[in-house]
DNA sequence: GCGGTTTTGTAAAAACATTGTAAATACCCG
DNA sequence: CGGGTATTTACAATGTTTTTACAAAACCGC
């Protein structure tokens, strides 16, 4: 489960805080310190993701990119470059880049794009969420239970992935008004209600015994899967 | 255990109103009222939160951002930004910014963004506390005791925290009913016995002979874990 | 210890609050 | 406009809290 990320830089240090704060956020990182020895660990290691220097001594970032293109590899690549270098977004079309961040950057940015990437370019069709015989698609937003195609209407949906996102523990009205209605609308708390009853009525084996959709008393609502 | 919430806008009205709202609200607001002073403000203060406005003269919201990043600070950051700027996420990602309010906006649409920033941001740790045989998850508010759960109504399970709290020392109805039922309600005194009772029948091996909550006789109630 | 007094335990009644739900109304987008 | 959604409303059903009443226990001065 864990995502290896490869780090192609010559500079040592930059590369080893790279991998540290890899590290520190959960991923696996590995270090190749040129181009040869990164496009043999690309190869080989079948990172998640990869970052590449464009300056790196021998083996260019340029070339790099393109032999791992060339070799049929469609891992995810973003490119780090030194402020001032001609950084054009043909030129990253062409060497298959799919993001660039500029040195110097803060570590929590490049997390953000590296996050941000992996989410655009994982293979996400097999989003799913299960709970008793309901399926939830997220990518393609359908929910089916059983065999067949349930219609949710964009309320209903938003609230029940709402409800997946916070599983087990109690969900009062307002939090999930703040986070489903957002801040801008404030319906009535029983709309809330409302909603959850339709949930429950659509999804639930016997809505008049919820399993799922629980009521807390007196604090709003819990999900359970 | 007071939050700080750093205030960065050149505006000093506004500026003064968002200080005094959270102040009201229960943070400790610094108020800065350009880049540079905020940037300081910002290593020095070890805020809990930032709103950064995005048009400051001198230093603007972009920079002071990235510098703070680029310090290795990781606290969050809420941008401000004027309708009609420039907005797109991908600009909040490279500055690092965690939400952003459109002005104009409402205080308590920026309160709330603030709250759930916070809350977003601290590490959820799921607290249990266990006395005898009996286990409370404060974060599913979820009592067990050996293997089953037990229900709990709102005034027991908010009783039963409040003696958490407080363990091992004398508690006057007049304590329990202010904290656990607030300033606004007047429930009579014997309520909080009547509670007491509920919970010792829940939660004691023999009520009759409670060994968790104990009475202090003309006085009112101990909790011993 | 012994009455008298105060305080507490407790079940049950009464008052109150919350939730389920369908139906009515408002809203919104094409 | 029309059709579907979203929200509010109203009322019943359910669950909770508070009060009450009386019994039991603790305290107190003698």
């Amino acid at each position: 489960m864990t995502q290896t990320v490869l780090v192609m830089d010559d500079d040592a240090a930059l590369r080893d805080t790279i991998g540290l704060m890899l590290e520190n956020e959960g991923f696996r990182p590995a270090l190749a310190e040129d181009g040869k020895v990164g496009f043999k660990q690309a190869l080989t290691l079948k990172p998640d993701l990869m970052l590449v220097d464009l300056r790196m001594p021998g083996l260019s970032g340029i070339e790099v990119c393109k032999q791992i293109r060339a070799a049929g590899l469609k891992t995810p690549l973003i490119v780090l470059s030194a402020i001032g270098d001609e950084m054009d977004k043909v030129l990253l079309l062409e060497i298959g880049a799919d993001d660039y961040v500029v040195k110097p950057f803060g570590t929590r940015e490049l997390l953000a794009r590296i996050r941000a990437l992996l989410r655009r370019s994982s293979p996400e069709e097999t989003r799913t969420i299960t709970f008793g015989d309901v399926e939830v698609d997220l990518t393609r937003r359908v929910v089916t239970r059983g065999a067949e195609e349930l219609k949710l209407t964009r309320a209903e949906y938003n609230l029940l992935t709402y409800f997946l996102q916070n599983p087990d523990r109690p969900l009062t009205r307002d939090m999930i008004l703040n986070s489903v209605w957002g801040y801008e609308s404030f319906p009535n708390t029983r709309t809330v209600d409302a909603h959850v009853v339709r949930l429950r009525q659509k999804l639930e084996p016997d809505a008049t015994i919820p399993r799922h959709f629980l009521t807390v008393h007196g604090v709003g609502y819990r999900f359970l899967p």
